[in-house]
DNA sequence: TTATTCTCTATTGTATACAATCCGGCATTG
DNA sequence: CAATGCCGGATTGTATACAATAGAGAATAA
């Protein structure tokens, strides 16, 4: 990466547009808060961030703008999305549903392998105690799963932004004392409940998971209920 | 429309920007399948059949690939989505999955008013017997009425975006001999149950509505099951 | 005839020029 | 001194020029 005399290709990888380059080194950095909700983002800084022209910035912005990442007004430009509580409970209710719908999708078509895969990261889990990172790593990994095994590809989008739009809060929910195992027996309840194939129960097991994650974010951002 | 001067601003409605009004359009054509499944869009194409130059255009794409009505493969530009069997059924249960937590939502948060609208459309829908164009536009309305009284903008948007999803489809679910009737008893049930603030089973009731519409659909559809 | 390569055109990806608009400060006026 | 209106720069919306690529068809060789 010295000469870059960048023809018609991404700067670092060379095989995919400009458009989809600079939607995903956006899309990062509005997940790690280098860009912090109600942020104004003009085009000319990404420009020159990027090394690009304006036309892959205005791409990258309709699509965070279609994801719900960036407000788009006429003649301001972008800025990333603010979460109020009441969209907070609004996002948590489709984490609700969304979440719920994959684990009994996932009770009906999990491979034996993803379910292994399931209580594989249950025992990671288990030998990750007090080391928060970790343990939110592993977290993911298994929503993750999940969302896959729930082998539909409009649900995994959905969750995806979905998971997008949250990473725009800031506190991790593992904070709360004693939420990590709390959280880690509640995964066992969804497992077991896919590997025997129960759609109700996992649902209904997946969207109490939620319940609590809910209840517990909702503590840590606005400190009631 | 005859000078066509065309500053800076839509041909038609003068206050918003011509990336909205090329999306709007395509997004209409695309729902009456004046673009068909499989098709390809030309940039130059849009660009001459709306009178503005590709920027907009390109901007309307990527919302669009965004709400998974087109595909844009580099180079190849733009094609509507053709949809399989098994992404016919991904997507109904995507919409059993948001239409039941609308009408469950719906039982908590609608007004008094929003409970009359539906009751309204019901009669509606009874008066107009026999007219197929009719009774679809008072269907949909009644769902919109719901979606609405749901009051969480996330889940109206991910219900709008299936419902352009669900267009591209071409046979109308109420082909079926006795479909409307049986669709009108089912409306009856979830009116109800949100009449009552019964959010359990209005979740139910519209799960299955959704079930047995999307059986009709696969029927129509692919002849099976 | 058939397979293969090459060239050329149509089309998209990117950069940039230009137009329109908003927002700040400043001056003018009451 | 405050309010209001008017500039000027900064920023976005749009159009267009140019670069890169894919794909179809012609030309060639076996």
């Amino acid at each position: 990466m010295t000469t870059d005399t960048l023809k018609q290709a991404t700067p670092e990888n060379p095989s995919i547009s400009l458009g989809e380059f600079v939607l995903e080194r956006l899309r990062g950095a509005i997940r790690d808060h280098r860009y912090q909700p109600g942020q104004r983002i003009r085009e000319a800084e990404v420009t020159q961030w990027l090394g690009v022209s304006r036309t892959p910035v205005r791409e990258a912005f309709r699509r965070l703008q279609a994801d719900g990442l960036l407000v788009l007004t006429p003649w301001r430009g972008a800025q990333v999305v603010e979460l109020g509580r009441q969209q907070v409970v609004e996002l948590y209710t489709m984490r609700r549903a969304l979440e719920g719908t994959a684990a009994g999708s996932a009770a009906e078509h999990a491979s034996p392998a993803e379910v292994d895969l399931l209580f594989g990261l249950i025992e990671q889990d288990q030998a990750a105690q007090g080391e928060p990172g970790r343990l939110a790593a592993i977290n993911r990994r298994f929503h993750e799963a999940i969302h896959g095994a729930a082998h539909n590809r409009y649900l995994l989008e959905a969750l995806n932004a979905l998971d997008d739009s949250l990473a725009l809060l800031k506190a991790t929910t593992f904070e709360g004392p004693g939420r990590a195992e709390a959280a880690r027996q509640e995964h066992i309840v969804i497992a077991e409940a896919i590997r025997r194939r129960d759609a109700g129960a996992a649902e209904q097991a997946a969207r109490a998971h939620i319940s609590t994650a809910e209840e517990a974010r909702l503590k840590l951002l606005f400190n009631d209920n």
